[in-house]
RNA sequence: GGGUUCAUAGCUCAGUUGGUUAGAGCGCCACGUUGACAUCGUGGAGGUCGGCAGUUCGAAUCUGCCUGAACCCA
């Protein structure tokens, strides 16, 4: 390179990843297509399509985008493909939140008005989150976007349910479910979400029929008594056993019902006296199927009360539970009310309290897809980053139930069912209403069945349904009806990471495990990288209802989007929740304006009329450059390391620590010429160019932005020279650990004067008479040919090394690992200072010796130790007392 | 109630198979600004590793109990 303009003080990042961005997309750097390299896959957990860019998006494609950029520069095909989801139930219910505002129900549109609606919502606000995404620096496979809604994957969740309902895995039953009341749909298991809250628990008599005597039972939830059709008590009960096969008779409604005796029923708890609700209770349903109850539903679907309870009809069911109370306590048969401490199910998306409701839905049969996803994930086929997921994975695998698959919605993919008649069974599962009409009339045995009868399920699956297929439909949407893989799933399938959050392990990727084995019959993925959870200083999760989380869009503007990524990463240790702190973006950015201004001084440095080739041939004389090569090499092989484990943040820390300690504060200085105002020497400058292209590759996967400015300024590149598409830096083992440990030396020493310097409270530029007393006449000749260094970082007015020096009267004094070093400080020098300086040293090192002592002489040490401890012990030990008795000697000097 | 995880400097976290008078970043204190960077430099002060007991020659690291926190499932 040459110098050109001059070069502004402070990085501007906004400009510079607008510009780069823009050279990457235009040149296809990020798209894939299958050929003869290794291909590295990552599929992109869709993100709601109408949704906005969250903290958790930014860390969670922060992180995938760092594992794809390295593989890429690793020389692999690397294909990351985007998209979107379409977001069921949350998107439904914006839509209809939306309409209501314009004064529309939804009830008042038809099915394809109410999509009409639905679709333009998505088009208006589809995609703005993968433009987000772009800004944070995200390499995607633009050309590959999907959207799980879309005709192709829309066929593809189509045929996935009939295929499965061929196998004989999904039934239609009425069953129990999770009743979301505001959204008026069933909810799978996943989506209920149990608080802990603050509850009334109310104590009720029933009266004895025939008898003066009562049963007292204790309920959260009163209203249901009116749907009560038993009581229960434990078989070996001692207190209730004379009422076993009496009669009961419920509050309010005078209904008899039959006390019965199960072993279900916990004495301990409660009265130990059970009302039972099968309507409106899980555990209640299966006892009444036990003993063959009767089944009263008392709810509307709205939540309110249906007038089969005869009580407070219309009424919501909250209202009815404060009415019942009183009006049973005008009864005289309210005992008391307690509070309590319960768990309450809430909808994950509503927000609002689950109500269990008995409901014909869609069901999948779970036990056998959950085994071999299960089995693979713990013989490691899968592994999980970190590994300890796998115990919360496989507890829930080994206790998984039947997944309820239908939502009472009609944004998503409708269920492929029709039916003919009113019995339970006169349905049939056909992808078109022509298929449908036909196997109708084989199945009903009327061949004069009109077509008028047959009507499609109102109901659409759930999200996750569509989901499970993502790492396989996006690349062959035909491949379940097919079950022949195009060459694109042959390529890209199984692809290698998915990166999460743990929250979503159950609803998303143990299903996308199920699928994959139920219909690939191979794995999605090879490893699964859980990260944490974005939370603010007080440890909450971030949410727009809370208002505690930034916009991810301003971060980028204030710190710039390497900034905000290495904000982030600095803090996201695999699988920890990350306590975000905007500090951590302002230390990115003032990481970045640091590499800015390290380019900067070089070019500084820069003859107009010259041309500069950055090189990494070093200079074998040269300490400083074996020495910077040698920690590069190194770092290099750690980052490798931290990388296979997963340890993202690990390996920033230490390419940071690279850049900034070694290369901007050693490396750069000790190449800065003797005379201030001097340019620096030609081969030094070509040389810490070409430093720097090795460390902004191997900075790149992180800050992308910087790197690729800084690479592109340092030397004039084709369109296929660019950073992002360069090879990952070769580790080599050739890394001078002799010159490292040497110039490690200097470095102490040259602390250890500047110690002096700041304690003995020296003017920083006041220039100094250096005389340095080696351990030994190897090291002397060693350090001498280094003075250069000390010159160039110290102001030495004279500096000696000499292995037979006697300590200069009125000196400050240090020792170094064996080495001694004297300051001449004739008349600055404070004795007291001086003595406090070094009596404290040697009390350290003396507090030092005694832990070593206590382990010398205990024999148990000696003889059981390997010997290999022992003698670095004794190592220890020898060292020490060397620098103590150097210390003391110094020490006396100003005793006498 | 069942399961899991965690507790290390003021804060956020490292600490690989037990052998460092415990590391990093931020924050804090002191000094420093005639040009690479105050979005900076130099130096420094902070922990005995939640508590107790045990295993061991040796424990932040292994075991048990206790205390406290978080998460998942019922």
């Amino acid at each position: 390179m040459s110098k050109d303009q001059d070069i502004p003080k402070q990085y501007n990042p906004a400009e510079t990843e607008e510009k780069w961005y823009t050279y990457w997309e235009e040149n296809g750097y990020f798209h894939s297509e299958p050929d003869e390299r290794e291909s590295f896959t990552v599929v992109i957990p869709p993100p709601n399509v109408t949704g906005v860019l969250h903290m958790g998006h930014m860390l969670n494609n922060t992180i995938q985008d760092v594992l794809v950029r390295r593989a890429r520069m690793l020389g692999k095909n690397a294909c990351w493909v985007p998209g979107t989801d379409h977001a069921s139930i949350a998107t439904e219910a914006k839509v209809v939140q939306k309409l209501r505002k314009e004064g529309i129900k939804k009830s008042d549109l038809s099915r394809d008005e109410f999509l009409k609606h639905a679709w333009n919502w998505t088009d208006e606000h589809g995609g703005i989150i993968l433009e987000q995404l772009k800004k944070l620096g995200a390499s995607c496979d633009w050309q590959r976007t999907r959207f799980t809604l879309e005709d192709e994957l829309y066929e593809t969740v189509i045929d996935c349910f009939i295929e499965l309902y061929n196998r004989g895995l999904i039934y239609r039953g009425l069953r129990m479910v999770n009743w979301d009341p505001a959204a008026q749909t069933a909810l799978s298991d996943e989506e209920v979400i149990h608080k802990e809250v603050q509850s009334k628990f109310y104590h009720v008599r029933y009266p004895i029929k025939d008898s003066d005597e009562y049963v007292t039972i204790a309920t959260t939830r009163p209203e249901t008594i009116l749907a009560d059709t038993a009581v229960c008590v434990n078989p070996d009960d001692e207190r209730y056993k004379h009422l076993v096969g009496k009669t009961a008779i419920i509050p309010m409604v005078n209904r008899e019902v039959p006390i019965i005796a199960d072993e279900y029923v916990d004495p301990e708890f409660g009265t130990g006296c059970l009302k039972i609700t099968p309507a409106h209770d899980p555990n209640d349903y299966e006892l009444g199927v036990k003993h063959g109850l009767e089944v009263i539903d008392i709810l509307n679907a709205d939540g309110t009360m249906a007038k089969e309870a005869k009580f407070y009809v219309g009424e919501d069911r909250f209202k009815a539970r404060k009415r019942i109370a009183k009006d049973l306590e005008d009864f005289g048969l309210l005992m008391k009310v307690e509070e309590m401490n319960n768990k309450v199910g809430y909808s994950e998306r509503t927000d609002v309290v689950i109500e269990p409701r008995l409901s014909l839905q869609w069901f999948l049969k779970m036990n056998d897809l959950s085994k071999p996803a299960l089995d693979h994930v713990m013989n490691d086929d899968i592994q999980f980053h970190p590994a300890k997921f796998k115990n919360s994975y496989r507890n829930w695998m080994e206790n998984i139930r039947d997944w309820c698959i239908s939502r009472q919605l009609w944004w998503g993919h409708r269920i492929p069912a029709w039916y003919y008649g009113d019995g339970e069974n006169d349905y049939v599962i056909a992808r078109t209403a022509d298929e449908a009409f036909s196997l109708a009339k084989e199945k009903s045995g009327n061949s004069n069945l009109s077509r008028e009868r047959l009507r499609q399920d109102e109901d659409v699956l759930d999200t996750w349904f569509s989901s499970w297929l993502w790492p396989i439909s996006v690349f062959d949407p035909e491949f379940v009806r097919n079950k022949k893989a195009n060459p694109e799933l042959e390529y890209y399938y199984p692809t290698q990471d998915l990166v999460t959050a743990p929250e979503i392990m159950f609803f998303w990727v143990a299903r996308m495990i199920m699928a994959g084995y139920a219909f690939a019959d191979e794995k999605p993925f090879s490893n699964v990288y859980y990260h944490g959870i974005v939370r603010d200083e007080k440890r909450r999760k971030m949410s727009k209802s809370l208002g505690n989380s930034p916009d991810p869009l301003e971060l980028i503007k204030k710190y710039g989007a390497d900034g905000t990524r290495t904000g982030m990463l600095f803090s996201a240790p695999a699988g920890n929740d990350l306590l975000f702190d905007e500090a951590l973006c302002e230390q990115g950015r003032n990481f970045s304006n640091k590499i800015w201004n390290a380019f900067r001084f070089l070019t500084m440095n820069m003859d107009e009329n010259e041309s500069y080739t950055p090189t990494t041939e070093i200079d074998p004389e040269n300490l400083a450059d074996k020495w910077m090569l040698g920690r590069i090499r190194t770092t290099l092989a750690e980052m490798e390391d931290d990388f296979e484990k997963y340890r993202l943040n690990e390996a920033l820390k230490k390419i940071y620590s690279l850049v900034w300690d070694d290369f901007c504060d050693w490396y750069i200085e000790v190449c800065k010429s003797d005379q201030i105002g001097e340019k620096m020497p030609k081969e030094n400058l070509e040389r810490a160019l070409g430093f720097f292209e090795i460390l902004m590759k191997m900075l790149h996967p992180f800050m992308p932005f910087i790197t690729e400015e800084i690479w592109q300024r340092i030397r004039e590149r084709s369109a296929d020279e660019a950073l992002t598409i360069s090879t990952w830096p070769e580790i080599r083992d050739e890394r001078f650990p002799e010159s490292v440990e040497l110039f490690g030396a200097v470095q102490s020493q040259i602390s250890a004067i500047r110690n002096i310097q700041a304690e003995m409270n020296l003017a920083p530029k006041s220039a100094l008479k250096i005389i340095i007393k080696p351990k030994n006449s190897e090291l002397a000749k060693q350090l001498e040919n280094s003075g250069w260094i000390y010159k160039k970082l110290l102001p030495v007015e004279r500096l000696t090394f000499d292995v037979a020096a006697e300590k200069p009267k009125a000196s400050a004094a240090s020792v170094v690992e064996g080495s001694e070093i004297f300051i001449p400080l004739e008349g600055l020098i404070d004795l007291d200072v001086e003595r406090e300086r070094i009596q404290k040293e040697i009390d350290r090192l003396k507090g030092f010796m005694k832990g070593i002592d206590a382990k010398l002489s205990n024999k148990g040490f000696v003889e059981n130790a390997p010997e290999a401890v022992v003698e670095k012990e004794r190592q220890k030990k020898a060292d020490a007392e060397t620098n103590l008795e150097k210390l003391v000697a110094q020490l006396s000097e100003y005793e006498g």
